[in-house]
DNA sequence: AAGAAAATTGAAAATAATTCTCAAAATTAA
DNA sequence: TTAATTTTGAGAATTATTTTCAATTTTCTT
């Protein structure tokens, strides 16, 4: 594999090392708009390649990428599609998973889905109040 | 939300619990062939709402489908794509990241990405050969 | 430094997966 | 048994991503 990393990628692994959370490519094509298209993807498939950073498929909107920093779980809400890091700490479980599976391991994640408190509020209005959100 | 379940959602659902594993909405497609592509999808939707089955977006490949039974973890091959049902039980995990989460979790998924024994052997036979595989 | 080889890039076309539109058919309610 | 509602199918539209291919850039060889 190809350990190199071309000036355009190293504006994408910047850019997702710098804003501090998820980005979809179409974000980072929005921000970084001296870079094609495809060449962002290319990067975003060679930096996972390398293991600099991760690419989630989460609900139903497209994948986004992170940069790999500390261990933590992602929320994702079935009414808006947003998603959360929710700093937790499962690496323990990523070993115990690692364990079981017969396959060799490189990462685990964690996601819970559920309804963000948002959207909570929107849709449940009274009890979110009664439960003091 | 709408609870009645057509006939044709009817049957997207028997597949699901039929096959025991997980099916992408394509292979549903093919197999109720009698059935229109948006349908199929439309019935997908609202099982899910419902919580009947569950959607998972793994790796690159398109989502997969899965009737909602005991619980398991899922390793996705970043190689080949493939993913393996693995019998583990996390709902205690689960119930922590619930926890921890600050929104309302309805369930939550452990996935392990790495190379699936398969591949390993074709990418890696020596290592595959001295490990006894 | 010059030329050859290899890698990267951009623009646009192609593909894949999913969703939308809308009129017809089926189901349920009044 | 008519009206209202829901579901459906066919195909168009959309969205996200990948591919193609020639041009450019970078790296390697001498």
């Amino acid at each position: 594999m190809n350990e190199r990393i071309s000036a355009n990628a190293k504006a994408v692994l910047k850019l997702l090392a710098d804003k501090r959370c998820h980005l979809t490519a179409e974000e980072i094509i929005r921000d970084l708009d001296h870079i094609a298209t495809a060449t962002v993807y290319r990067a975003l498939d060679h930096l996972t390649e390398l293991g600099h950073i991760r690419r989630l498929s989460l609900g139903k909107k497209s994948a986004v990428y992170e940069y790999i920093r500390d261990s933590h779980v992602h929320f994702v809400c079935s009414r808006c599609g947003k998603v959360y890091d929710v700093s937790a700490d499962f690496t323990g479980m990523t070993r115990e998973a690692a364990k079981v599976c017969g396959h060799h391991v490189n990462w685990a994640e964690v996601t819970a889905h559920g309804m963000c408190s948002e959207c909570f509020e929107i849709d449940q209005p009274d009890a979110a109040l009664a439960s003091g959100i």
